[in-house]
DNA sequence: CGTGTTGTGTGCGCTAGCGCCCAGACCAGC
DNA sequence: GCTGGTCTGGGCGCTAGCGCACACAACACG
């Protein structure tokens, strides 16, 4: 079991916990290695378990029409997948699908709605955490309609360089593509303007942010709204 | 006081309930008139009031950098205002503006989470409404992204007709514009078109709905789903 | 060391939608 | 009947991003 999984803080949502809940509700954890690609819901399938990603990050996707998709959410360790039980319901609303491979806290769907049941600053926490995935979701909405792509693209950086915990990450354009709805060849563009700007340094996939401010100058107001949006509301 | 509030099935997540919840929820409600325009709630306002529209209809708008905007939800008799405050929350995420003026339901929040905490079937009606209510915002995000304007504006048609309860509404290509986030005159030329093919017929703002058929074949797949959604969900 | 696979960069013609501006049609009110 | 506001339509040049096809570089593996 890798060592971040015994620092209880390493998921902020558990952290956030009073140490009685959390201690109840990490007992019913289980440590888990996400790998890259790995899909945790089908859209419309039911869910199994959730998960609190401590180092490991995954994107929400809204596939359409069966060819496209575009990604609509990405939890790390400031979030969890599975929220919509806090709903009553068991079926993901979206394709889920691990983006940054590492260590995670699962738990089985069961056990999870026991434990909400008993705890209601669980209760309240998780809704807490809705609410702001819901604005989010309105707001990545406008935000794809409106915003130029490379400016998408350095906010798709900035948050990913967030939830992986460090300035080096794996990615590659194709993927990106596949996230931003877009042309693997936009993608292309977009990342080469962000490197000639010294912004980033991109190399078969490995990705470097060396220009972080930068970045969040070039990216659209959306991640610094977001970012203030769950600093708000979680405190 | 109109004779359509008379009638408790108006809307239709009143309607849902069991006598006995719907009746008292009911008793804390008042009739209001809704007027075109009218702003409901700001975005990141406090909500004073919950809104079940009968025959009114409601836009959920997402602001983006001040100037732009876009539509993100459409609430009629099948839906409610002010979903939001089952997560304990009572700040809108979205700005409201009432889309088609009629009679609604109105009820302050204070009562409201009151009765939600009297009535389990209360929430978990509204649970899985706020559910499909989420899945539809993710699919609005894709189908933004990808459907070609004249497919997203026969859909938004056939989202409003059903609203409307009405084969008639008047909307101006304008106020079209702002809602699917494009200029007027792409609203002007995409309407041209479905006039052309004898789908809508529009003049000065008041729209006739044609060929229905022909409108939902030319509308995108968007238009189905969210329907086979809320029926799947809500029964 | 060659060879297939994966990832990145380019070029070319195309389209949807943009920003801007102006024309005409219709309606309401004086 | 005139006038001014509202609504619709169209023209013109432009851009972001599309689809397709191809070249090339780096790596992985026999």
């Amino acid at each position: 079991m890798p060592d971040t999984h015994s620092a209880p803080a390493a998921n902020r949502l558990l952290a956030a916990l009073p140490r009685k809940d959390r201690e109840r509700l990490m007992a019913g954890c289980e440590p888990v290695e996400l790998v890259f690609a790995e899909v945790l819901a089908e859209q419309g399938g039911r869910m199994r378990h959730v998960y609190f990603p401590t180092e490991s990050f995954i994107s929400l996707v809204a596939p359409i029409d069966g060819r496209a998709s575009l990604e609509v959410g990405l939890i790390g360790n400031e979030g969890m997948l599975g929220i919509s039980l806090i709903l009553g319901v068991e079926v993901s609303p979206l394709l889920a699908v691990v983006q940054g491979g590492g260590p995670a806290w699962r738990m089985d769907t069961e056990t999870f709605c026991h434990e909400l049941a008993r705890s209601s600053e669980l209760q309240r926490l998780l809704q807490r955490y809705l609410y702001v995935e819901i604005g989010q979701l309105a707001q990545t909405a406008a935000c794809t309609r409106f915003h130029l792509l490379e400016a998408r693209l350095a906010r798709w950086l900035l948050m990913t360089q967030d939830r992986a915990h460090s300035d080096e990450f794996h990615v590659t354009q194709e993927f990106l593509a596949y996230m931003l709805g877009v042309r693997r060849v936009g993608v292309t563009k977009a990342a080469s303007s962000l490197q000639n700007n010294k912004l980033i340094s991109y190399c078969r996939g490995n990705i470097r942010i060396v220009d972080r401010h930068g970045l969040e100058a070039a990216s659209c107001g959306c991640y610094k709204a977001n970012k203030a949006s769950y600093a708000e509301m979680m405190g």
